[in-house]
DNA sequence: CTATGGTATGACCAGATGGTCATAAGGATT
DNA sequence: AATCCTTATGACCATCTGGTCATACCATAG
């Protein structure tokens, strides 16, 4: 995994680590991996092509390089979410959840576009890993919490597990791709919302998981 | 909108329309659509170059006749399962909507690997029109499906509709995906069950929505 | 002052792209 | 047979791509 990237590149200042890391995030969060380019990164961050290949094996390398230090913070800010919300109610965990992850693609755009771009650009280096690994990484997270809520007694007990988590997964999900993808939310209108009705909205959504639709 | 074919392309045996327009739909399926290649779609139908030029005013042009026709092809099959369900109950009707999309990805793999082209390739001809109009169109259809619900009294009508229908949008969306992209789907399995398994994964999802997930 | 070794450079390469256009082929009507 | 119009062709163009490599730079060590 490491191996992809030189050490002559750890051994670079850190600003100067950081203005290429950045104009590769640019580029790759921008374009689709095949059609990223290269030549636009160097020119960005003021290298020469030549230098790049010092730094990483190739296109490849850094892609991969790059993903793995935005995949590590996405982590790290879920987890003390998780943390931080240990003793509450199942259903409030789920909300503050969400609002999380709102908060961080607003102050991270790039890094969650580039996860879009794994997501559905087919081409990508090594996709089904990285994209197994990024779902797991969701799974994992919301079935803790399902099984903390059952435990409890806050949810129901006699549903199949992994299809609670299927259902929560996928709203999560299409949830965060609304806010910033406004094609994809003709009916809510996520992406124009004040911090308030997106706290509305996400407590009408819990309030349907909950006590769901039937009359 | 149909001023991106010529009628020359119109005036050809339909055969030959036919082997033009699959040749295309491989193409844009199979790739981004800029990496999506011209000189690709011609060799593998067997025309010269410049024909197809002379049948279309340029990629753009083939890529939204592409799309167009498969839509269409699209909301043919989903407005017949609506006429067809038309008398029975709400959750039942979901069952089979769901049901009817699963069997048509399978029958048309490529169609709907466009439409997954269309949601992640940001750089697709004007992206946000189709990608507006398909949600519009699946947002209508699920609306059309909780109105007559509520009117005769099977699901909750103290709900607000756009959330509900945001709820449901988002799980059919990403049921599908989870039956043709493996890694979108941690926890079901879907890509590799048989019709069995697809009704009983379908079956404990509207169940849950159904009755809710609070103890 | 020189030698060493890591670092930086950008001209260069082969290959691909979307699109063009002069030319040719076909078929119908005169 | 001659004219005319539509359709078919593929060599060609400018432009871009990821990747290479001989060369130059520069700091330290002898």
């Amino acid at each position: 995994m490491v191996d992809t990237v030189r050490s002559t590149f750890l051994n670079l200042p850190e600003a100067k680590q950081e203005k290429i890391l950045d104009a590769a995030l640019a580029e790759f969060a921008d374009k689709s991996y095949e059609q990223a380019s290269v030549n636009v990164m160097v020119s960005a961050c003021g290298i020469a092509k030549g230098s790049l290949y010092q730094y990483f094996k190739d296109k490849k390398g850094i892609f991969l390089y790059v993903f793995d230090l935005a995949v590590s913070r996405v982590r790290r800010t879920l987890v003390k979410v998780k943390e931080e919300t240990a003793g509450e109610e199942f259903f409030t965990r789920l909300e503050k959840s969400l609002l999380a992850g709102v908060d961080f693609i607003r102050r991270h755009p790039r890094i969650y576009n580039l996860y879009l771009k794994i997501l559905f650009d087919q081409r990508v280096p090594e996709r089904e890993r990285l994209l197994t690994a990024v779902r797991r990484f969701a799974a994992d997270y919301l079935g803790s919490l399902v099984r903390q809520g059952v435990a409890r007694g806050e949810i129901r007990a006699d549903l199949p597990e992994h299809t609670v988590i299927f259902l929560l997964d996928a709203l999560f999900d299409r949830f965060l791709q609304a806010t910033c993808v406004p094609a994809f939310d003709v009916t809510l209108n996520l992406e124009k919302a004040d911090e308030r009705e997106i706290r509305e909205r996400i407590g009408e959504l819990v309030g349907i998981l909950r006590s769901g639709l039937a009359a």
